[in-house]
DNA sequence: GCAAAAGTGTTGTGTCTACACCCATGT
DNA sequence: ACATGGGTGTAGACACAACACTTTTGC
């Protein structure tokens, strides 16, 4: 019935790498897809990645992996996420997947293969294996890093208005945010600084909106866990 | 001159599951040992773990692999920390190796195999491969978790005092604790609930101490990232 | 009464949200 | 002048740390 012999009980299992790389655009979270042409899950969309390769590291893998669909310079941030290891998570075959989330900042526009699309991840078509989940997940990291974290640096351009950035973290949260109180944050954690440009108002008029940019281009955690610090300062 | 053919550009990797079990004892936050008989890294302390099995998850595997030292109803609580990769990591062998977080009561005292011993995370003896740094990386974990969630559960035993409990967050956190205020952070959040018995003074007597336990022993983020979420309640 | 240990009251500080108001531009 | 969009001022809510003080026990 099996197409491979049974298993013996270590035999090593193949390990891919997978990525949920993830942008902003029209408002929107999106996530970068490709769809499937052969069984199992045809028509369905996957996450790009691949096997681990002999001499590389998983990290290594998923940057070689990623070049493939996107121009890698484009990639502000990538961080693991988790190992998966069900063992029915891919039909026929014990694969387990490492999955990584990479962030890619608006003003990039990385021409793409034909099969690959961004897809808003509020409505995501029908997936493949549990790639799905990870879009999630990933998801719930950005949301989370956001808080506390300098990570938007990787989901804007290099200089934007407060009102730029208002949308994008507006996009990624799900929620509305007030530009007053993210400008107030993010300056007083000294994570964005004036970048000395000014934006033209539109047809419209309206005062010109000053340009800032983050400060570092590095994660950082930006809001340590406050509470049970050290005592004494 | 290698002892294996070499190695194709696919071979799939060795897999073994580790886990930094730690505990609070005597004060101090300890991880669970195995001293190496065999080379490579013969007479240095690795974790406990090994290599993945055909049918089972990681979750399972560990938690298989550390039945064999402590007894496994003793580990209050179990997450997964990352996946290394490093093609040398394992001299001689390509290996990856997914860590996990584990954590025991200060009030269970399992029985351990003779070459399995508890060691202070400040003072690790020489460790094997990178089971030094996943010490740590789990010790950080613990730290960053008691700050926004009620981890405590897995470190504490059913019932206890304020002030047991603030050595125990004192020993994890590595440094003093009030217990006036770990009090009162964890009843605000309702995190603790009076248990109803008090524990008797010492022999120079003192107030008896209200004995309290955890409300919940299932993990809970307890403190949302405050910043910058939904408007209007 | 006195020491020891537990627990509460209170004050101050910092960070955040919400909203009113002021500023700079186009038409 | 007025509309448009950007930015600041300010007040209130809340969570926390620090520390003084009160409570309950043994001796």
């Amino acid at each position: 019935m099996e197409r491979k012999p049974p298993e013996e009980s270590t035999t090593a299992p193949e390990h891919v790498a997978l990525a949920a790389v993830l942008r902003v655009r029209g408002g929107a979270l999106e996530a970068l897809l490709w769809e499937r042409a052969l069984a199992p899950f045809a028509g369905a969309w996957a996450l790009p990645g691949g096997l681990l390769r002999a001499g590389e590291t998983l990290e290594q893998s998923i940057q070689r992996q990623l070049a493939e669909k996107v121009d890698v310079r484009e990639l502000a941030h990538v961080e693991q996420l988790d190992t998966r290891s069900a063992p029915d998570r891919v039909p026929g075959r014990r694969q387990l997947a490492t999955s990584y989330l990479g962030l890619v900042p608006t003003d990039a526009d990385p021409g793409l293969p034909a099969d690959t699309a961004w897809h808003p991840v509020d409505r995501l078509p029908p997936t493949a294996f549990d790639h799905g989940e990870i879009v999630l997940a990933a998801r719930e990291r950005l949301r989370a890093k956001l808080s506390y974290s300098n990570v938007g640096f990787a989901l804007a351009p290099a200089e934007f208005t407060i009102s730029e950035l208002r949308e994008i973290y507006a996009a990624a949260l799900g929620h509305d945010v007030s530009a007053t109180n993210l400008q107030r944050v993010l300056l007083r954690r000294d994570v964005l600084e004036p970048a000395g440009g000014r934006r033209e108002p539109g047809p419209h008029g309206g005062r010109p909106a000053a340009l800032f940019r983050f400060r570092s281009r590095e994660l950082a955690i930006t809001d340590e866990f406050a509470v049970l610090r050290p005592p004494g300062r």
